[in-house]
DNA sequence: CGTGTTTGACCTGCGC
DNA sequence: GCGCAGGTCAAACACG
């Protein structure tokens, strides 16, 4: 497709930084409580990693209610970066579900096309519980939608694939699908889309949850590094200041497209959004499992990186947008 | 070889 | 019922 976006490659998360606009409904507004507490931005303006600490602990006294009871939460050995982008992520989530489609709230049967063509004649109406994914999928998906700024659509735990972009009807912007490919039963899904108004601002769209908890380290990123020589023009008129100028590249980190690069992911905090989207979809049940240790665990992983590894690593010298350059990888941003 | 991206085609939902 | 638009699949290709 010719188009001009350049939302190629994974899109790891969508974190977002200070800018982060996303409302919550229903429950997530206890997001916008936090977001005071950080205020500053982690991936960007990495401050320092134990002023963290301490809104770390206020954070926790915050997220507590929403957290099983079972769960310690184990923040305080997170990682300042993961935490923060965590709760920054949460900033801009935005539950939105579908009203009038009582039916089921999460239809999520993961039914491959296969199973899809099977039944392909019968979808619609045969049966509301088929399998027909596909069918469903556009009405009683359970869906988040955050807005976050270029430098937000960066690295999360989870691995996405990006299995598709459309153009979108109205908007210059083309949508690219991704899915989590850190686990390969997993139906979590996002959409990013660049914000037509705010071409700095990117849409994602959260679609499912994760049913595996977040990866201590990424996947190989074997085609995910793939890096263009370098198109040079790929980056769409759209292309917001932001991400042209952030496109560094080169990095270590698997930054899949051009576009990718030109955004940055925080997105630990998906792994977060979902759990807690969890919550709100089970009436703040969460789900032990998405909160069980290994999920911190997986934090924790990412924990050292605060202390320089991870970051190093990834986010090199050029930190003025590190994550933007990196994180680029994964996220989808890349619209 | 495994994983990821790109891209055209196909399928379904939705509005008229 | 028809057409449009959105969402997903899968083949081909690229990269480490």
């Amino acid at each position: 497709m010719g188009d001009d976006w350049d939302l190629h490659a994974v899109v790891r998360g969508c974190a977002t930084t200070t800018t982060t606009t996303c409302s919550t409904t229903a429950t997530g507004s206890f997001i916008a409580d936090l977001h005071p507490l950080y205020g500053f931005s982690p991936l960007s303006s990495f401050p320092d990693p134990f002023e963290a600490r301490n809104v770390e602990k206020e954070l926790h006294e915050l997220y507590k209610p929403f957290f099983p009871k079972s769960q310690p939460l184990s923040l305080q050995s997170t990682p300042v970066s993961s935490i923060s982008s965590l709760f920054e992520s949460k900033d801009q989530v935005q539950i939105k579900q579908e009203k009038h489609k009582p039916k089921q709230s999460r239809t999520v049967s993961l039914v491959s096309r296969t199973s899809t063509s099977t039944n392909n004649s019968t979808t619609s109406n045969s049966n509301s519980n088929s399998n027909s994914s596909r069918s469903k999928r556009r009405k009683n998906q359970l869906k988040r939608v955050c807005q976050v700024p270029a430098e937000g659509l960066s690295s999360d735990m989870w691995a996405w694939r990006k299995y598709g972009q459309k153009p979108i009807k109205g908007s210059p912007y083309p949508r690219g699908y991704y899915r989590c490919s850190s686990s390969k039963g997993c139906l979590a899904r996002k959409q990013v889309e660049r914000n037509r108004s705010n071409p700095a601002m990117f849409i994602v769209t959260y679609t499912a949850e994760h049913n595996h908890p977040v990866p201590t380290h990424r996947n190989s990123l074997a085609g995910s590094t793939r890096q263009k020589p370098f198109t040079p023009q790929t980056t769409p008129v759209s292309e917001s200041p932001n991400l042209s100028t952030a496109k560094p590249t080169t990095s270590s980190s698997p930054a899949t497209s051009v576009d990718e690069e030109l955004i940055p992911q925080n997105t630990r905090a998906e792994s977060i959004e979902d759990m807690v989207e969890e919550e709100e979809e089970d009436d703040l049940g969460i789900s032990d499992a998405a909160l069980s240790d290994d999920f911190f665990e997986g934090l924790e992983g990412l924990a050292s990186p605060v202390s320089g590894d991870f970051f190093s690593d990834h986010f090199p010298a050029t930190f003025g947008l590190p994550w933007i350059a990196n994180n680029a990888a994964t996220t989808a941003g890349g619209i």
